[in-house]
DNA sequence: CGTTTTTCATTTTCACAACATTTAATTGTA
DNA sequence: TACAATTAAATGTTGTGAAAATGAAAAACG
C-alpha cells in the first residue's frame, strides 16, 4: 500500500514533507519484516546489525564503543544487546589488555556460522528489492536521502 | 554524514540493498530529531501522531480503532497512547452511543492549542527539507519508496 | 606528581513495541 | 431466541530504544 493510502493522507503541505512521512513509514514497514524474518531463528534486526558488523572484522576484535558508532540505530543500548548475543553463545567479551576501559567483542564459531545463515536470508530478501527498484532509481533516491543526512551531525 | 560514511561501509551489494540501509538510517535520525524537537513540551512523535490525526479530523470524534490504523507505526499500543494523552488533558475519551465497544477519542481545547503549536514547530522543521530536497527529486524519492510500499500488505 | 577532564562501558529509568490474554459488546447463524 | 464467532478496547508481560546517570580507567595538564 502507498504511503499516502496506508496513513489516510488525502494532500501533504509539501513533496518534501511526504517525502519525510514515507521515509518514515518505509523503515517501520521494512523493520517489521526483517524482525519476523529472523524472529525464527531467535535474533532481532538490532543484534543482527551486531553480528553483521562483527562479521566484517573478519575475526578481528571490536571494541564496544566503535559497534556503537556503525550502527544503523545509534544510542541504542550496545552493552545489553552484547548481553543477549553473549547469552546465546554467538559473540565473546575479551578484555582490552592496552586499555581496562574498553571491550574487545569477537564472533563465536557458531556466531560466525549464524551470522552466515541469517545474511543468506536477509540477502534474498534484499534481492527481491532489485525487482522493485530499477538501479538508477535507487540511486537517485540514495542522493536524495544522503542529502538530507549529510546536514545532521 | 551520508550513510556510508555514517556506518562505516565502505562498498554495499547492491545500490538496492544500499538504499534500504539508507532508508533505515535516514528514519532513525529523522525520529531523533523529532524526539528532541517535541521533548521539551513534554510530547513524544508518537503521541504527537495521535494528535495530528485527530487534529485533522477538525472537531469530529474518531474511534480509537481508526487512530490505529492511520499510525505510521501501525503497530503500536494505541490504547495506552491515548492514557498518556488523557493524563495530560489533550485528549478525551467519549463513549460511542451506536456501539459500546468503541471509544471515540476527541482533543480538548488544550489539545488542540497544544498541537497548533508543535504543528508550528514540525512545521519549521519540515521547511528545512524544501531547502535540502529539490521538489522532483523528492517526488521521484516518493515514488521509489512508495513502489516497494506498494508490494507490501 | 596529583588533580581534573575525558573516555568507555555499564546501569538505570522511562516510554514504546510486540505479543498474548481478558473483558465486553456486537454480529452471524442454527 | 440461544449461542458461537467476531470485533473493540484494555491489560499483563517481556523486551527494546533513548537518554541520562554512574563508575572505572586513561589522558591531559598544571
Amino acid at each position: 500500500m502507498k504511503t499516502p493510502e496506508a496513513l489516510h493522507m488525502r494532500q501533504f503541505a509539501s513533496p518534501q514533507q511526504q517525502l519525510a512521512l514515507t521515509v518514515l513509514h518505509t523503515a517501520s514497514s521494512m523493520l517489521s519484516r526483517h524482525r519476523a524474518l529472523l524472529k525464527p531463528h531467535g535474533v532481532t534486526p538490532e543484534q543482527f546489525n551486531i553480528l553483521r558488523i562483527l562479521k566484517g572484522q573478519q575475526g578481528q576484535p571490536i571494541a564496544l564503543r566503535d559497534i556503537s558508532s556503525r550502527m544503523i540505530d545509534r544510542n541504542s543500548n550496545t552493552s545489553r544487546l552484547i548481553d543477549k548475543l553473549t547469552e546465546k553463545g554467538l559473540v565473546q567479551r575479551e578484555s582490552c589488555p592496552n586499555d581496562r576501559r574498553r571491550v574487545d567483542i569477537v564472533l563465536t564459531p557458531e556466531g560466525l556460522h549464524m551470522t552466515d545463515m541469517l545474511k543468506n536470508i536477509m540477502d534474498e530478501e534484499m534481492s527481491l528489492l532489485e525487482e522493485v527498484w530499477p538501479t538508477h532509481l535507487a540511486e537517485a533516491a540514495i542522493e536524495t536521502l544522503d542529502a538530507w543526512n549529510d546536514t545532521q551531525p
